[in-house]
DNA sequence: GTCAATCTCGCAATCGATTGCATGAAATTT
DNA sequence: AAATTTCATGCAATCGATTGCGAGATTGAC
């Protein structure tokens, strides 16, 4: 059955000038009133006679109005790759949990990574005149955020950096995060690990990547860029992708290291199809720890990232570049620490020699 | 190392008085030939001149002053209970694929389905002038929403119906997918199903049920309502107090239809504590096929809802009221098709009851 | 009791774009 | 050629709130 909508008159808004009418002072008197700061040189009776008519008449100031007098929207654009990817949720979440409090409202948008998208809705947000934007989009290279901040426009990005730009950034400690997965499975006796890395175009790709060339070596585990394969994207695919490409290097491992959950699991499952069981012939371990993963078996060995208080700390500082008189308070770096979680997904390695120095473990694959 | 930002001085911002001093020509000249409609009473020669000064100025149109003239903001909100639950970031990518192409961008909040935040919501929303609302929080009673409606703001709901109001709503065919999964169920052989019930103040969770009784009495299977246990929320810790509740109840049964897929995705996780397999001893079934779902062992048979869809419709039925001359022809109703997915959790009935403690023996029902 | 300082509030401009109406010129008709 | 229509553009009001400035009124000081 298919009913039918009727039209409805838009009710007529309450603004300042009915209240104005109804108490006989002036329009700007009454903004004056209901403004908390200007209030102080407002007679207490008057106060009072506004507030009572505004209470009576239903008032609710109209933003748009008062946003194109004061140039400010009380808006903030935030920028993601995509809000479908679980880690970006939260971190939503905890920008609203400041933002909103604040009296302001956020404009999403998705970027899908994509270069001109990200650069086109950087547009969208400044002509909707959002009074800041924060940017957790991961393209690497990106003239049109930094261009907006040039202008005036307060920013700040969340998991990445814009060389040369001067943009405050709240990153996690990626570096400490593969250190300390890298000794987890070094303790557990593994000395040739093998990393899935992320895509390159991404910093935490890069960045992960980086660290764990650097800590391999200052490690002083068995250093093999054979055991180096770089996905596409951070999915399930590309970790199954990758894992065949590590076993059919012939290169023996006894331990991946993936740049994130996704790949981890991914690469977990096609070595179950292979026919090598995690954590007992390899151990896999992952980054992020997203959602669920604590249905999905073996429970996953991770580094945990904060996203809820990236997020909060984000929106902090991007209200005191909006808003501090002094913008010189405002640090340029932050880094979020992270937290390795051990669970399943990692165990001692099968035929790890007894020294460090000893020889490589055989291949148990093909 | 804490390094600081330098004040910036806000560039002066392009507006059509910039150009109309530039052409030569009237600001309202200029606002009419930069608007596609207004463009066919203007001369070619003046739209050149205007375009090019346009273009090379970098005029970018102010839509907050805009928005002050016509009442019209291009944003509308999006009211959900909490974008961290999986379902809902498909629904908003959805919305955004039709709200993005046409202009308009959205404000989305999180009600957490608290009733009072809901309702304050709603007039944050308000307050910003959004063109119309797009609700998909699930409380069931909703006096603030159906206000707005009556005040003439545009809206839709989504998985929800606002009882008594004259608003447009999609849901999904909920009483389909449960008729679809019993008599998969029934066709495995079960015939004593229990049923995790989603909590009652959550349509979802109601309409489920419903169709659950519904289903059972019309498919003749066995009617026992200590089968029906009720969830207060839907995670994964409820589904395993429901199976709790369940066994030891003493009642036998073969299979469980949960009203949502981390129900299920709990309820299989306690019975393996408990000693009974899925699908071997129980089987389980999900609903609403929330992604990652196939990592997870044993992959869960559910039903599918197409969210991005859901959110498709309802941005297009938004648009219909908000630019449409002819209400009327917006439908009040749409029921969109869901999908069974039969995958690992459910396999024949066995011919015993599941037998936690061995201390009885069930016969099975008729 | 006069003058200055202080306080309260109104006036009017302003933010930037939109739009009904008016005007003068060009095009068309008679 | 005069009259009328059409067309392109300018004028000015408007949306609703904010805010610098100034006018009265009130208070206080000497």
């Amino acid at each position: 059955m298919v009913r039918k909508v009727r039209a409805v008159m838009l009710k007529k808004r309450i603004t300042l000038k009915d209240i104005a009418r109804e108490t006989g002072v002036h329009v700007s008197t009454v903004s004056r009133a209901l403004d908390p700061v200007e209030r102080r040189s407002i007679t207490p009776e008057v106060i009072e006679k506004v507030h009572g008519a505004a209470e009576r008449l239903g008032y609710r100031p109209n933003r748009i109005a008062a946003g194109l007098r004061t140039n400010r929207t009380m808006t903030v654009g935030v920028m993601i790759p995509d809000i479908t990817n679980v880690i970006f949720p939260p971190i939503l979440r905890g920008i609203e949990s400041v933002l909103e409090p604040l009296g302001y409202a956020s404009i999403i948008v998705n970027t899908d990574s994509e270069k001109e998208r990200e650069s086109r809705l950087v547009d969208v947000l400044r002509d909707r005149g959002v009074d800041g934007i924060i940017h957790a989009a991961a393209l690497r290279s990106d003239p049109s955020i930094a261009r907006a901040a040039e202008d005036g426009m307060p920013v700040v990005t969340l998991n990445r950096r814009v060389e040369r730009a001067c943009i405050p950034y709240i990153i996690n400690d990626e570096e400490g995060g593969i250190r300390q997965m890298l000794s987890h499975l070094s303790d557990l006796g593994h000395r040739s690990i093998a990393h899935i890395a992320g895509p390159q175009n991404l910093s935490t790709g890069q960045l992960r990547l980086a660290a764990f060339r650097d800590c391999v070596t200052s490690m002083k585990l068995s250093h093999n860029e054979r055991l180096v394969v770089t996905a596409t994207r951070f999915d399930e695919d590309e970790g199954m992708r990758c894992v065949d490409a590590l076993l059919s290097s012939q290169e023996p491992f006894t331990a991946i290291l993936c740049a994130n959950d996704r790949l981890a699991l991914g690469a977990i499952e096609r070595l179950r199809g292979r026919g090598l069981h995690c954590p007992t012939d390899v151990s896999v371990s992952g980054f992020n720890d997203m959602p669920f993963l604590n249905l999905i078996r073996p429970k996953l060995t991770t580094i945990r990232i904060e996203q809820h208080s990236a997020g909060r700390t984000a929106a902090t500082l991007l209200m005191r570049l909006i808003n501090s008189n002094d913008l010189e308070s405002v640090p340029i770096e932050t880094i979020l620490p992270v937290e390795l979680i051990v669970r399943d997904s990692t165990g001692p390695a099968k035929d790890a020699a007894p020294r460090p120095t000893g020889r490589y473990s055989a291949a148990r694959h093909t």
